[in-house]
DNA sequence: GAAATAGTTAGCCACATCACTAAGTATCTT
DNA sequence: AAGATACTTAGTGATGTGGCTAACTATTTC
């Protein structure tokens, strides 16, 4: 049952790294510009990227001594598709319910002029 | 920047928890059908169950000795939409840079045409 | 080639998380 | 009222996470 939606979601449920992703839609940046609106160490940070990275979210290509990142959409599209799935079934389920509450009441309207 | 989308993606970033939803959108169930199909020990598996409702994601009610447990969605469809903005930027990003690509290739056919 | 820049590695600490067992409470069932 | 059922609480331990500083490497820049 362990699949890479674990590590996914684990990735974007920290504020820091979903702000990076938010920043990252707006397109590619060097480690150090990611890092500046941060109010914590390099090193914390960096690890964040890594989190970011090994969940699949996001690459990496270091030229020179510059390291520049960039958002990797298709797992958005994933976890988003498995959160669709699981409320449309739900919801699926509350319009059979509201279906059957509806026939129900429609049958006890019938039955009352039945009497 | 710490909302709600923390407590909610780190609780569905577990395997154990992500089934529990999963079943509960077929329907409200006690916790011991929750538990029944996983080889966890009750107590752990109560605790998950209290990080789900934590997250909101799931609310409970006891009826006697027996605790009924059922599915939120508008959390669901929140945390979508925070999966769908991004991507949708993203998305829109590359759209943006396809048009570019485009017109700067229709620009030097221009250009090829006026030489 | 010395100094600044951009990342990287290593090591530490506090706290959270996930698993367990043992024992307790509250509610049926017989 | 005794026993079974359905949680619930308390306490323990291993591992993971997010933060730090210090020290290091690799690349510009002057």
């Amino acid at each position: 049952m362990t699949n890479h939606l674990d590590s996914f979601f684990a990735a974007i449920s920290d504020p820091t790294r979903r702000a990076v992703i938010e920043r990252l839609t707006r397109g590619p940046l060097p480690v150090s510009d990611l890092h500046a609106p941060h109010d914590i160490a390099l090193p914390t940070f960096l690890r964040h990227l890594k989190v970011l990275e090994a969940a699949g979210l996001v690459r990496s290509e270091k030229v020179g001594r510059v390291r520049t990142v960039h958002i990797e959409a298709q797992p958005l599209a994933e976890a988003e598709d498995w959160l669709r799935r699981q409320r449309q079934i739900w919801e699926g389920r509350l319009d059979r319910l509201d279906a059957l509450a509806r026939s129900i009441n429609s049958a006890e309207k019938g039955q009352q002029h039945d009497n």
